[in-house]
DNA sequence: CGCGTAATTGAATCAGTTCAATGTCAGTGG
DNA sequence: CCACTGACATTGAACTGATTCAATTACGCG
C-alpha cells in the first residue's frame, strides 16, 4: 500500500521495500539515490516529478544575475521538493549530502486515473511550503545576525537534533556560506555568531559541523529576540 | 459559468455578475466587501475559506513575538488569499483599500462534490504563491536598501501600473512603514531610497503614494544589482 | 606530512538604524 | 476661508552592527 508515502512530513523507508517496487504502474513512485554535490533540477528546468526525500539533506536556491545566491530552503527526510511553477521548477536544487528520493509523476494524470490521496498530498505539501517560507521570512527580515543564526540552529534543533547524553546535537550538513546565504548574512558574520554563541556557553562545537545544544532555552529566547539571553 | 473565476492570476469582475450570484450551491463562491483597514482574518484563526480579490489590495503579514512585524506579501486583483496550514491561516490578513473579494469554501467538500477545475485552480494559486515568496526572497537577501527598494517598484510596475501620457504610474496602496516591514527595512530607508530615486531622476512623486516611474530601464538595472544605474 | 578547502579572527569601512526635528498633506472647525 | 490638528513622510546627525578584505588557524584527504 501507498499511503506510508503519503503521510505529511515523514521519512518513507518502509514505502521503497521490494514489495512497494514491483507492482508499479505510471503514477507509483520510483525510487532515486543522489550522491553528494549531485543536483536534482535547475531553475527552469521542465518539471516532470516532484520527490519526496527519504534520507538526506537537499539545498534550494535561487541565483541572482550579478552571480549573488538566495538559499530558499534546506529540505530534510519527509520534505517535498520540486513543486513547479508553471511546470516549470522555480530553483536549482541540489544534494549537500548522500540522499534517497522518491520520484511522483507531477502532474498526475488527467481524468480518472488522477488519485485523490496523491491530489491531497501535494497540495499539504504545498501549503506545508508556503507556511515554511513565511516562517523564513521571520528569520531574515530586520533581526540582528545573532538573532538569525540562533533561530536557525533552533529550527535545526527542531527538525534533525539527534540526542547526545543529556544534550541534543545538530550534524549541520549545510557550510557557513550555505547558510549565510540562507540567512542573508555573509560567512563571516555566520562564524562569529556562533563564536558568540559558543561564548555565551548556548551551544558547543564538536567541529565546525556538529553543533550541541547546551542550552535551548536561551537559544530560544534568543531566537525571538532578547539579546540578552 | 464558473471558469472566469477559475482563471490564472486574473480579475474576476465578470464572476460575481448577478446571474453567477444566483444558482449558489455550497461550492459556490461568496462575494464580499472590505472597507479600509478591516481584517479578512487573523493569524490562527480556522480556515474555512479561500479568497481571491477581484479589486482592491490587501497586506498578508506575520507578528513576531517581541512586536516586530514582518509583510509577507500585498495581493492584488486576481490573487489568492488565505491558503491555510493545518487547516488554519498563517498571517494577518488586512484589506489596505477597499476590496471586493469572492469566498471560495476550502477545503473543498470531499468526494464525489469535489471540482477538479477548483482542485486546480487552488493548487495552481498555491504553486504561483511558492514561486511569489522565493521571488521575495530574493527582494531582502542582503541587497542594499536602494536596490530592494527599486525591486519594489519595478514588482508593481508589472503588476499594477497604469498609464500616465508617456509614462506609467504606480498608486501605492501601501505606506512607508508597510513597504519597510516588507523589505526588512525601516520607514526612514525607505523614504531615503524614494529620495535617490527621485534624485537620480529614474522616478518622480506626484504624492508620497504616487510614484511616476521615469526610466523604468534603469529602474531594473537598479533592481538586478548594479548599483551605479 | 603537506596540500587545499573551509572556518575563524582582526581591523577598517560603510550602510542602515536610531532618534530627533522638520515638513507636508488631508480633514476639521472656528 | 484659513488656522489647527494629527498622521505620515522626509531630512539630519550620531551611532552601531554587518561587511569587506586580509591574515591566520583548523581540518580532511591523498
Amino acid at each position: 500500500m501507498q499511503s506510508a508515502v503519503l503521510k505529511r512530513a515523514q521519512p518513507f523507508d518502509e514505502a521503497i521495500e521490494p514489495r512497494q517496487a514491483r507492482r508499479r504502474s505510471l503514477s507509483d513512485p520510483v525510487p532515486r539515490r543522489l550522491r553528494l554535490g549531485q543536483p536534482l533540477f535547475h531553475e527552469g528546468d521542465r518539471a516532470q516529478h516532484v520527490y519526496q526525500i527519504g534520507r538526506g539533506v537537499m539545498r534550494l536556491a535561487r541565483m541572482q544575475t550579478d552571480g549573488r545566491r538566495q538559499v530558499i530552503s534546506f529540505a530534510f527526510p519527509g520534505d517535498v521538493v520540486g513543486l513547479p511553477d508553471n511546470g516549470r521548477h522555480t530553483t536549482e536544487c541540489e544534494a549537500i549530502t548522500e540522499c534517497e528520493l522518491l520520484a511522483h509523476r507531477f502532474p498526475g494524470l488527467a481524468g480518472a486515473d488522477r488519485n485523490p490521496d496523491m491530489q491531497n498530498f501535494l497540495m499539504d505539501a504545498a501549503l506545508q511550503e508556503i507556511r515554511r517560507l513565511q516562517d523564513h521570512f521571520l528569520l531574515i527580515g530586520r533581526r540582528l545576525a545573532l538573532e538569525r543564526t540562533a533561530a536557525f540552529v533552533a529550527l535545526l534543533l527542531d527538525r534533525i537534533a539527534e540526542p547526545l547524553g543529556r544534550y541534543r546535537v545538530v550534524r549541520l550538513a549545510m557550510n557557513r556560506t550555505d547558510i549565510a546565504d540562507y540567512l542573508g548574512l555573509t560567512p563571516e558574520t555566520v562564524s562569529r555568531s556562533f563564536t558568540e554563541l559558543r561564548g555565551r556557553r548556548i551551544l558547543a562545537l564538536d567541529d565546525a559541523n556538529t553543533v550541541v545544544v547546551l542550552d535551548p532555552a536561551r537559544l530560544r529566547i534568543l531566537a525571538a529576540g532578547a539579546m540578552e539571553a
